[in-house]
RNA sequence: GGCAUCGUGGCCGAGUGGCUAGGCACAGCUCUGCAAAAGCUUGUACAGCGGUUCGAAUCCGCUCGAUGCCUCCA
């Protein structure tokens, strides 16, 4: 199905920071690219965040009937810890840490990344390249990069110079900053650098004598520059300009700025149509750092292993909270928030256990037509997670006055109220009901039906305090009873 | 210091020149043996100070504060 012809999307663009109708440069296909973790150590709650946004829009693409092409990357080497000279490898200091060889250092944590986004419900990317994957590649860009006469080559390092890019591009458009000013603002290096200008970035860098990742090249052994990869893996699969490049906003600059750049100077195309920027994640207001313990490990939540929040979370229950928020605005997670996420999460989720069980009538008292269009119309507009979620508690609050015999709905209505629910909950947004999944199982039912039968009983003779017993050590257990008009139900929390 | 994003009711979080976000919490009511669950009802908020406008929380300026990048941190 081709919804994308009946339903008018808008991204906004980081590029001209503007909201923009989209429109891809192959109708029907969409080629999208996200830059991957590096992975050198466990990934963090706010890279998950960044993720889990752009694993929503890539669900939400091909929902809409685009055939996507998703290529997110794995950095496992080359990323430099500063860019000004002397820098070491993230990969090749944990390495040394640990007593291990790089490769072991990716290799763990490229595991505790896929292990962890499986948790939290993440559809696998189409391509997930890696950068040692690529060096031929890279190699080449730089070729043409120095051949169009944009970077030059110093003891056995290239670097990209900005300043002569700038004279026929606009370098910082992207962030909107300009060369002027940060030529102004360069602080006093304190290594004397073999760059032309401290603007200049590596491309490729020489490797020392004990620098453990190393590769050949025209320019002798060396490793590539941190921001090449990016262009090098996207150029490659998605061709040299494709629809939509994302990531977190703090790698607006210097890395998209770059990514930008190395693509100009050496295609002569401007890489990207619309750049999309997920927003951070801060804990208890602040940023979160590992340095000053305001730090918190996604598995931490899961386990409830912390000293920072009160109980344990769901993946499930992380992934509505963070679907609560828009991906451009800053997100704080706190346990306050997160225990008022958690009951409207049970509450979406009791909500869509009943759309089953609903009686149906001559007529409906919900339009669900012209509701099934407000949701459409949230996502359309960037990715309105938030709006959307209002309007399937919207759903949520007719479907208890229906199960109450308070409105009425048709067979039809129904079909497509379950639909649309399981679509955007399930399917687009990526929640999944945990509780429902997990135990919900014939034989728990089954022994619960066998307590609530008790407890009625208990309730027509009046001994209330064995009925009450049975409800709170049931409550205890995380049973919810619920007396309606119909009997009694139960669920899990 | 520069650039960027932002500052919304008790909390979280949308929106944006005049008209309802939503969730959680709180209160009242319905229901109940009492509760819970569910439903209904109520909250007139938009950092501060100026300016533009018939009208601004929404546009402009300044101030303060937060977060990100520029510098190791996601």
């Amino acid at each position: 199905m081709q919804l994308y012809k009946n339903q008018q999307l808008k991204v906004h663009n980081s590029l001209s920071g503007k909201k923009e109708p989209f429109e891809p440069i192959n109708e029907g296909h969409i080629g999208m690219y996200v830059c991957g973790p590096t992975v050198y150590s466990n990934v963090h709650l706010g890279n998950c965040r960044t993720f889990m946004s752009f694993d929503m829009i890539f669900r939400y693409f091909k929902h809409l009937g685009y055939k996507v092409r998703y290529v997110r990357n794995i950095t496992d080497a080359g990323h430099l810890e500063n860019d000004a000279d002397e820098g070491e490898d993230k990969i090749a200091k944990k390495a040394k840490l640990e007593q291990i060889e790089p490769m072991e250092v990716v290799q763990r944590y490229t595991v505790d990344f896929h292990n962890t986004l499986q948790q939290f419900n993440f559809l696998p990317p189409s391509i997930e390249p890696t950068a040692t994957g690529h060096i031929i590649e890279q190699i080449e860009i730089i070729k043409e990069i120095i051949d169009n006469g944009f970077a030059y080559e110093i003891n056995g390092s290239v670097y990209f110079d900005v300043i002569k890019f700038n004279e026929t591009n606009d370098y910082g458009k992207l962030s909107g900053r300009k060369l002027e000013d940060m030529i102004a603002n360069t602080r006093e290096l304190t290594a004397q650098s073999e760059k032309r200008n401290p603007q200049d970035f590596a491309l490729w860098k020489k490797a020392e004598p004990q620098h453990i990742m190393r590769w050949p090249s025209p320019w002798g052994d060396g490793f590539p520059g941190w921001h090449l990869e990016c262009t090098a893996m996207s150029t490659k699969y998605l061709g040299e300009t494709f629809d939509i490049h994302g990531g977190g906003m703090d790698l607006k600059f210097p890395h998209h700025e770059c990514e930008i750049a190395q693509s100009e100077a050496s295609s002569g195309k401007s890489p990207v149509k619309y750049w999309l920027h997920a927003n951070m994640l801060t804990l208890n207001g602040k940023k979160m750092s590992k340095s000053t313990g305001n730090n918190i490990y996604p598995s931490e939540i899961i386990t409830g292993e912390n000293d920072i929040l009160s109980k344990a979370y769901s993946a499930s229950v992380v992934r509505f909270f963070m679907m609560q928020a828009h991906y451009t605005s800053i997100l704080d997670l706190s346990d306050e928030a997160l225990l008022a996420s958690e009951k409207g999460y049970y509450r979406l989720m009791d909500g869509m256990d009943n759309v089953s069980k609903l009686n149906t009538g001559a007529s409906s008292d919900f339009d669900v037509k012209s509701w099934l269009q407000k949701c459409y119309d949230a996502m359309n507009d960037d990715f309105n997670t938030p709006i959307l979620i209002s309007q399937l508690f919207e759903a949520v609050k007719h479907i208890n006055l229906i199960k109450e015999g308070k409105e009425s709905i048709t067979e039809a209505d129904k079909t497509l109220l379950q639909n649309t629910m399981t679509t955007f909950v399930h399917e687009i947004l990526g929640i999944e009901n945990q509780a429902a999944a997990e135990d919900n199982s014939q034989t728990l039912s089954g022994v619960v039906e066998l307590l609530i039968g008790l407890r009625n009983e208990a309730r027509s003779n009046k001994d209330f305090a064995t009925s009450d017993k049975i409800r709170d050590e049931l409550i205890a257990l995380g049973i919810q009873l619920k007396d309606g008009k119909d009997g009694t139900t139960f669920s899990l929390k």
